[in-house]
DNA sequence: GTCGATGTTAGCAC
DNA sequence: TGTGCTAACATCGA
């Protein structure tokens, strides 16, 4: 689920559990999910405490009192759970860190392609990774600059972390929807007018899903997403939900860049 | 039992 | 050099 709107999420949900507290401990079930050696790790951690939360895209950063960042990605499946008690515990817990307090936070990762890691400071991994500004700051004008001259398709520069951090596979259809343009409209092609309306809907998809709180039921209705085969069939027979919520065609189900995309037919032309 | 999945990245072909 | 496609990663759940 994390893409940008699940992990800001998720850092709230941090800030509020987890800063100011001696990191008593590092446990760590699955050793593979440490991007970073597990020593090393372990000593920066233990003895410190988090005392703030940032994120860009789809990484968040706890910095610590001593200086280096704990670098939290949720690749496919990850998420935090804070918790107590062992009957607690959630599934698929691959690292946990405690607290004097007693309470853990779980870093939950069933399929494992989540990462932990260190780095001396936000914009050393930001400079590492490539990652371009964060979609939810990223200038009209930025965002032109940047694709205006590409000859790809608009969807998988979209995805392109190093274009703008955050966005994913939803959040991209989501947008091209709302900003009525074709995912696989090479981004050459688009008028001003257009890239005008894609940063404006990059803005309102987000917001909107972070006030939601990245929970896709409430969504507002003309969302694309309630036409995802992943959500709620209303009733067996009916197939309402995998019609375009403003004009009622039929949704295209295509795989561009090699994922999954649903676009409409009508709204979203070339 | 089979297939596809919200992310990232290495390897390869052009 | 840049670009873009595919497979692979590990696992779950439909």
């Amino acid at each position: 689920m994390p893409e940008l709107p699940e992990v800001e999420t998720y850092r709230r949900y941090v800030a509020e559990t987890s800063l100011h507290q001696a990191i008593t401990q590092l446990e760590v079930e699955h050793p593979r999910l440490l991007a970073t050696d597990h020593d090393a790790l372990r000593q920066a951690l233990i003895g410190g405490q988090f005392v703030d939360t940032h994120r860009i895209g789809k990484n968040l950063f706890l910095p610590l009192d001593r200086g280096p960042v704990l670098v939290l990605h949720f690749g496919m499946t990850g998420g935090v759970d804070y918790y107590r008690d062992e009957e607690d515990r959630p599934r698929f817990t691959r690292v946990a860190f405690h607290f004097g307090n007693g309470f853990k936070l779980a870093f939950v990762d069933s399929r494992m392609f989540g990462r932990v890691s260190l780095a001396e400071s936000i914009a050393a991994y930001q400079e590492q990774k490539g990652l371009g500004p964060d979609a939810l700051a990223i200038t009209a004008e930025e965002l032109r600059a940047k694709l205006q001259q590409k000859k790809a398709p608009i969807k998988p520069l979209l995805l392109d972390q190093k274009v703008t951090a955050g966005i994913g596979n939803w959040i991209a259809d989501e947008v091209l929807f709302q900003a009525r343009i074709h995912p696989e409209h090479r981004a050459s092609d688009l008028s001003p007018e257009a890239y005008g309306r894609l940063h404006e809907a990059i803005g309102v998809v987000l917001q909107t899903a972070i006030r939601a709180e990245a929970i896709y039921r409430d969504f507002p209705r003309e969302f694309l997403i309630h036409a995802r085969e992943w959500d709620d069939v209303p009733s067996p027979g009916t197939d309402a939900h995998r019609h375009c919520p403003r004009c009622g065609t039929a949704i295209d189900k295509t795989r561009v860049g090699g994922r999954a995309t649903y676009s409409c037919p009508q709204c979203q032309v070339f």
